[in-house]
RNA sequence: GGGAGAUUUCCCGAGCGGUCAAAGGGGGCAGACUGUAAAUCUGUUGCGUCACGCUUCGGUGGUUCGAAUCCACCAUCUCCCA
């Protein structure tokens, strides 16, 4: 259940209660697609890092171990040890990303499996079989991710799609929710809007699912190669057709910077892998801006990858060593990394929350707009 | 003591007379990364006044219009025979 608490330009603070646990809005999801974030960070380490959700994935997951070994070992929850929220995305966003391998019908999608290649059928009721045998808190729609740019016909015909497959998703889930050897009698359904950057389509869209009841609705196909300021207008063109009393979730987003603006623009859950693969990658997320860790000026940097973090790595950590874990190849310095950037992306959400609720986060916008 | 082979740009390693500033790795430097086929990918890596010129392939001489490539000697290393 949702509840508004205040807002600030069309910003909102609020929260999200659900049967294993409370999320605070706005709110990032720390994305673990396997079961696991990236760089060795296990959920005893989520408390540190101040994650209040996980993302996992069903197409990974169905894939490896297998949806049913993880009921069996008693749902996504009990087997990663984490008893917080998890949302499960769909599996659609591989419709996109793994575009090479893959065929859509109205059924659904035909994959070959990236990791032996078989071929596997995913559509609407596999999608919420599979999340129900995960026993996320959060199901997502099955939806097909649409690549930028998009032909005008070819989004409006994916995007009618697109709802004849959220409804089936619903009433498959209405289904498994009321079997007695169901994990999550309570798991929750989100919808997904698309329509690429077509803002009638958007809007048309967005209307057409938000009269399904549904716990939640979301904005996908973003963040996908279009600029970030006609991203920015999407949600703003879309965002008065969003439900107020649901929370909304911008799928896949994004920078710092994008996340300010998304909240600014009445957004309340995001998530996005750039914190954990950038810090592999040495791209590190600062209350100044980023910095790339690897580079030669940091070589002998004694002070923590941000001199104003909390994290157990800026806690106990310099730029020096940090860079030489990740330049010689240790998982020490991926996991150093990683926890520094969730840390922030969580932290730079409570911010955002604290200064909505001491009404200054027009202020924070306008400062952090100029560093990010 | 005799015989065979090696020595290449930061490292490993191609090259066997011109199209070689020299393949390919590694390392270095820099960049990308947005519901994770991503511990991945891209660019760059002798010097300069940089669409041209200069200096490099153990050393010194030599052959040739032209040498990292052929010859002689020297140095160092490896292996085989005594």
């Amino acid at each position: 259940m949702y509840t508004l608490k205040k807002k600030e330009m069309n910003a909102r603070l609020g929260e999200f209660k659900t049967p294993h646990g409370t999320i605070q809005l706005p709110g990032f999801m720390n994305v673990a697609t396997c079961g696991a974030i990236k760089g060795a960070v296990s959920a005893i380490d989520l408390k540190d890092i101040k994650c209040q959700v996980q993302l996992c994935n069903t197409y990974h997951l169905h894939l490896r171990p297998g949806d049913d070994t993880v009921k069996a070992l008693g749902g996504i929850r009990k087997f990663t040890s984490w008893d917080g929220p998890v949302l499960t995305d769909s599996g659609g966003f591989q419709v996109f990303s793994l575009a090479k391998l893959r065929n859509i019908k109205e059924e659904g999608v035909e994959f070959s499996s990236h990791i032996d290649g078989h071929k596997i059928f995913m559509g609407p009721e596999e999608s919420m079989k599979i999340q129900s045998n995960l026993g996320s808190t959060i199901a997502m729609a099955f939806d097909e991710c649409i690549a930028n740019p998009a032909e005008y016909s070819y989004t409006k015909n994916s995007c009618a799609r697109t709802v004849r497959w959220l409804k089936r998703c619903k009433t498959k889930m209405q289904q498994l929710n009321s079997r007695d050897d169901t994990l999550n009698k309570e798991q929750m359904l989100f919808g997904i809007n698309q329509g690429s950057t077509y803002k009638d389509i958007r809007i048309e869209h967005m209307k057409e699912i938000s009269e399904l009841e549904l716990n939640g609705y979301a904005i996908g196909g973003l963040a996908v190669g279009e600029t970030a300021e006609e991203m920015y207008e999407t949600i703003e063109a879309v965002e008065p057709y969003m439900p107020s009393d649901k929370p909304r979730y911008l799928m896949g987003v994004g920078t710092p910077r994008n996340i300010i603006e998304a909240v600014a623009r009445g957004v309340d859950l995001m998530d996005c892998v750039m914190p954990s693969r950038n810090a592999r990658h040495g791209k590190i997320f600062t209350w100044n801006g980023a910095i790339n860790i690897l580079n030669a000026k940091y070589e002998r940097d004694e002070t923590p990858l941000d001199i104003n973090c909390k994290c157990p790595t800026c806690l106990n950590h310099s730029k020096a060593y940090v860079r030489h874990l990740l330049k010689s190849g240790e998982m020490l310095g991926m996991r150093l990394a990683v926890m520094h950037n969730l840390y922030f992306y969580n932290d730079l959400m409570e911010k955002i929350r604290k200064s909505l609720f001491d009404g200054n986060f027009e202020i924070f916008y306008n400062h952090y707009k100029q560093i990010f």
